[in-house]
DNA sequence: GCCAATCATCGATAG
DNA sequence: GATGATTGGC
């Protein structure tokens, strides 16, 4: 295999002998070129593609790592067993499942099914409610969710971050256990639950862990410095007997502390198996150097200082741009115009992208894109899947496909004329309580809505004699569900078009299990509009933590105002605020040669209006003004310290003058 | 008693 | 703008 275009610390990496190895490597630094060539290589030494297994950070980045690695080795490399920490822990449970008392048919609920069964919980123990103040469904998850990442006691936990909480402890505590147990007897499994089940399943069965553990001849891990405690265990017990692990990552574009991440897991690689080979990549391939003198600035401003520096191998090119508006709507309006002026001079949309702190961040200029015409593809923020209709639909799937699923029972009953929370819960539990569990209509009949049972049960029983042909069973449903759509929403047109693109989805699975599962664990994860669709040139809008791994000629980073980004959430503590500039690091190394960093005064949003205090990424930067080009648009702050005209007179007069005397 | 409609509270990032 | 507690109506 040709490995000459590599430098010397990417061969060290690519070419190292089995053992615990961890690659440093700054953003733009050939990361991904170093793995790719890595699995290529150890293909090409003859190992078996069925004993390699890539941990990544989404699917699509396994996916593309696969693809380039069988360009340089063959198709055998689409053999390697490659995902998500979540997606691998799912196929292992699929399989070996039953030895910790796992039904082979579980269902897996995203975020919003899990926080919705806490809310049951929450209801069903009658807390909250009557003044009382009880933390609501979505703090409760993720309070669970941070004990199960981190290790951490929920006591602790709540005594750290809602200390006014204190009080409730025990009866969070006797939810938290309520909600396992539930999960447990309705065979479903929500994200944490994966992992916890297989780090179960490694640390605790032996013979399981010989057999998983000892297919596992070289594991690599992506992006390690956003890894939790507990996946950055799972992956050392899955080298455990080959002893072959390789983990990839750089602490300064750590991104995931909100779930759980922690930069220990890299810091304490080299401590934790001696021996270990430490490989850091410096070089920097993507960017020019203005670009990384700016993300130079900003490493330089964190409070932590990383012990690096990026260099360029390509040194020309422009000043990152910094352009200080008045709001987002001449933010939205500058950005536009940009883009066309970029397309005018031949930069193509797909090379440029659009990036921000949080989804609504993009609002207005999804307006204005809108209007100039320009398609743009959105990833990030709401997904598809959380549209309460594709969740009636998905939960009749899951209805189908789990019938102990208590949860999607209770949202399925409810879409039923005459059923609310109380009889769905009723009609739910005697479900429930069948062996095995089934619908029967019969004590029903007399109801309004027993007609409506009774042809519901038809269909899942139409759709058992169906199973394997995924496509025809949301068919199916789908024949069903729509006629009632107008009856419960308003704007059913809409929502009627938005479930078209299901069947589509559905289409070529086999295993309605695995449908559920792989939907939930990798969402379709872009909104496009019509343009995007029915052409392939469209510009990017992209969370930065969706942008994560990417690069783009032109980057656009919006909204840098306190408030906006950095989040106000983070503006009190130091830490949440390392994250915000870590954050900010990404976004400006995403750039290859363009940078425009938008800095209005106000960003208009749910509350959040009126910020206008500056931003503290940027005003916290050394030496600022030589790192950018500056440029007012609009009204520049300041301005409104001149005294302000008199009236609409005066200041035609004194344009009239101003433009005689300086035009 | 239960369902459906009305009013206060709190907001992000994602597998 | 969604969620949850509350109130009004059958």
């Amino acid at each position: 295999m040709d490995l000459d275009h590599l430098n010397a610390a990417q061969r060290a990496a690519v070419t190292a002998p089995p053992g615990y190895h961890l690659v440093v490597a700054g953003a733009g630094t050939g990361k991904t070129r170093t793995l790719v060539h890595r699995l290529a290589w150890l293909l090409d030494q003859g190992e078996d593609p069925a004993g390699v297994v890539l941990l990544t950070f989404t699917r699509r980045a396994a996916e593309e790592m696969l693809r380039r690695a069988s360009a340089l080795v063959g198709g055998k490399a689409h053999r390697v067993r490659g995902g998500t920490f979540h997606s691998f822990a799912h196929g292992v449970l699929r399989r070996h499942g039953d030895r910790i008392g796992l039904g082979r048919a579980f269902t897996v609920l995203d975020r919003g099914d899990a926080a919705d069964m806490v809310g049951l919980v929450r209801t069903e123990l009658a807390l909250g409610g009557k003044g009382r103040r009880f933390p609501q469904k979505d703090t409760l998850l993720k309070l669970i969710s941070t004990g199960v990442n981190t290790g951490r006691s929920l006591s602790a936990l709540v005594d750290e971050q809602f200390p006014w909480f204190l009080n409730d402890l025990p009866d969070i505590e006797r939810l938290a256990a309520r909600y396992a147990e539930r999960k447990l007897a309705q065979d479903v499994l929500d994200y944490d639950d994966l992992l916890v089940h297989l780090d179960r399943l490694l640390k605790e069965h032996a013979d399981a862990r010989r057999e998983i553990a000892g297919g596992c001849r070289h594991v690599l891990v992506d992006e390690y410095q956003d890894t939790n405690r507990l996946q950055g265990r799972i992956a050392a017990l899955l080298s455990v007997v080959h002893g072959s692990l390789m983990v990839v990552g750089d602490e300064a574009q750590s991104i995931y502390r909100f779930r759980g991440a922690t930069v220990e897991n890299i810091l304490r690689f080299p401590t934790v198996f001696s021996g270990t080979q430490v490989t850091v990549l410096e070089e920097n391939y993507r960017s020019t150097q203005p670009v990384l003198d700016l993300a130079n600035g900003v490493l330089a401003s964190a409070r932590e200082r990383f012990d690096k520096r990026l260099h360029s191998q390509q040194n020309e090119g422009p000043k990152p741009v910094l352009i200080e508006l008045a709001d987002d709507g001449d933010q939205a309006g500058v950005v536009v115009q940009r883009v066309l002026e970029l397309r005018e001079q031949g930069v193509g949309l797909r090379r440029m992208a659009v990036l921000f702190r949080s989804a609504w961040h993009a609002n207005l200029l999804e307006l204005e894109l809108g209007r100039a015409n320009i398609p743009f593809r959105k990833f990030g923020g709401i997904q598809f899947l959380e549209a309460a209709h594709v969740k009636d639909v998905f939960a009749l799937l899951r209805v189908a496909a789990n019938p102990r699923d208590g949860l999607a029972w209770f949202r399925v009953l409810q879409l039923f004329e005459g059923i609310g929370k109380g009889t769905a819960q009723r009609i739910g539990d005697a479900v429930l309580a069948a062996d095995p569990p089934a619908l029967d209509p019969g004590p029903w009949a007399g109801r309004r809505f027993g007609p409506d049972l009774a042809h519901l049960a038809d269909l899942l029983a139409d759709i058992q004699a169906h199973r394997q042909d995924v496509g025809a069973v949301v068919e199916r449903v789908l024949g069903w569900y729509l006629p009632r759509l107008p009856a419960l929403y308003d704007d059913a047109g809409p929502r009627a078009k938005d479930l078209e693109s299901l069947p589509v989805l559905a289409d070529g699975h086999r295993d309605l299990d695995r449908f559920l599962a792989e939907v939930a664990l990798e969402p379709p994860s872009s909104v496009d509009t019509e343009a995007a669709d029915a052409e392939d040139e469209w510009i990017s809008l992209s969370t930065i933590h969706s942008a994560k791994g990417l690069e783009w000629h032109t980057v656009f980073v919006l909204a840098l105002a306190d408030g906006a980004f950095p989040s106000g959430y983070s503006l009190q503590d130091p830490e949440l605020i390392e994250e915000e500039r870590r954050l900010f690091y990404v976004a400006v190394t995403r750039a290859e040669r363009c940078l425009f960093l938008l800095a209005p005064r106000i960003v208009r949003g749910r509350g959040l209006t009126g910020l206008g205090q500056g931003c503290r990424l940027l005003d916290e930067l050394p030496d600022l003004d030589q790192r950018v080009e500056r440029i007012a648009e609009g009204h520049a702050p300041g301005s409104e310290t001149a005294p302000e005209p008199a009236g609409e007179a005066e200041a035609a007069r004194l344009a009239a003058v101003l433009s005689f005397y300086d035009g």
